[in-house]
DNA sequence: CGGACATAACGTCATTTTCG
DNA sequence: CGAAAATGACGTTATGTCCG
């Protein structure tokens, strides 16, 4: 339905990124694999009480379990969005080489046309 | 058959962009 | 301006193909 309407948005990404980006200093690991998947959440200090501290863990916890499905749904939209526009972008080569073809075959004609008519 | 290589799809993290 | 969404980068996994 928005078709056109995602692929002009998805236009506009990518004109203004120029991804000129890969000084993304790979130097420290930014791999994902094993990072401690709690390291943003309350540490477990000796707090008020065991089971309040506890229960703050686990809300935490669950908030990471729902940005990671969200983010893991966007990231799979976003590659169906791309493949779609670099689809477009194929179609688009295609249909201009065509053309192009097209027109080179018609000059052609024509010159040979006003050719014989000059000679 | 099985190992080496290529490719596609995925999940996660970091960063950028959008929107209220 | 901050939260949420979108996207780039990177590592992992599954699958297919080729070749010895």
């Amino acid at each position: 339905m928005n078709q056109v309407k995602t692929d002009e948005k998805y236009q506009l990404h990518v004109d203004q990124q120029k991804s000129f980006k890969q000084n993304s200093t790979p130097g420290d690991l930014t791999g994902c694999q094993l990072r401690n998947p709690t390291s943003s959440l309350p540490q477990g200090v000796a707090g008020p009480s065991a089971h309040s501290s506890q229960k703050l863990i686990e809300d935490a916890l669950q908030k990471r379990e729902l940005r990671l499905m969200k983010n893991r749904e966007a990231a799979r939209e976003c590659r169906r969005k791309k493949k779609e526009y670099v689809r477009c972008l194929e179609n688009r080569v295609a249909v201009l080489e065509n053309q192009n073809k097209t027109l080179i075959e018609e000059l052609r004609a024509l010159k040979d046309i006003y050719r014989h008519k000059v000679e």
